[in-house]
DNA sequence: TGAATAACCATTGACGCCCATAAAAACCCA
DNA sequence: TGGGTTTTTATGGGCGTCAATGGTTATTCA
């Protein structure tokens, strides 16, 4: 059972609190499609006004795409501020949050995989809570491994950089 | 029968109401016209004004428009910020506020759908219920399944992103 | 008085909640 | 630093509750 890694909450210098998910943990379906989200991702949520997590396909991988609720929020708000009934506005609403999932915490810290995510990423017997910073993502362990290999491969090749955003930017 | 999911009310960072729809949900219309709207959609309205939806015709789209009382307010608001006696005023106003129905629940949560919503949306036997952040519409499961892809499609290929707001902008 | 609508009740299956267990991690103290 | 103790996690399973659904009766209004 790993237990490495660690998931910050914290506030940002402006004072909003902040999650991180880091590391990957990898845990186990039962039967009824029970899976515990590993308890430092629990931690890093914990104060959200929902107890549980928001998933959904991902777009462009095989794999569930996961956050807190807060994010959601924020992404409902900023789509508040489009067109009302602009074509670009409903693309993006049926998108997103019609795919979303509440997934919500049951006494142990686990939710349920709906077979329409779980399909989507191949998830059957064990699944990888992989932290992705402010998000993080759930996939089947094998296909997880292949996909670092290869975005490792490509961000060495590609040189990749990142300006680091100074704190009060 | 979906069950997962649910739909949080709770205060934002300026105090005001917010509800948000997520998931899609498919319900039975029995031989009543009368639907289930979904637990956490029924959640998130409760505390409002009136115990039930508002609903009416898209006028872009083959679905209805749902959402609380208190949306609607909002949008009066908005409307009344447009010119007096404006076209544009006045085409909002009578295709939203003419059209929306008042639809509210029995005592188990269901609705009756207005053959004039159902026969908009080519809805028969069953009902999807599509959460949209801050509302939601109801489709013929199938169309909205088509539209879905089509709107992803859009969405990708125009690059459609979203700045995300930050938390306290 | 009949038709449409609202209130009431009954059924069933999914889901939330509870308890139990084993193993790992954190803790403590010599 | 190492060994023993306590706490936390992950995992399994059982059971009660509530949501979704269908039907029946009361009520309202044309």
């Amino acid at each position: 059972m790993p237990r490495k890694g660690e998931t910050v909450e914290h506030s940002s210098a402006l004072g909003v609190k902040e999650v991180l998910f880091l590391s990957t943990f990898i845990n186990k379906v039962d039967r009824k499609g029970r899976v515990s989200v590993p308890a430092p991702f629990r931690a890093a949520l914990a104060g959200q006004v929902f107890n549980g997590i928001v998933a959904f396909r991902s777009y462009r991988l095989p794999a569930i795409e996961g956050s807190g609720i807060d994010r959601m929020e924020r992404l409902s708000d900023s789509i508040d501020e489009l067109e009302l009934f602009s074509e670009a506005r409903d693309d993006l609403a049926s998108t997103i949050f019609a795919d979303a999932h509440q997934l919500s915490f049951d006494g142990e810290g686990r939710i349920i995989l709906p077979p329409l995510l779980a399909e989507h990423a191949g998830i059957t017997e064990i699944a990888a809570f992989v932290g992705r910073g402010a998000t993080f993502q759930i996939w089947e362990p094998d296909a997880f491994t292949t996909h670092q290999q290869e975005a490792r491969a490509r961000a060495r090749a590609n040189g990749a950089t990142l300006r680091l955003r100074r704190p009060d930017e």
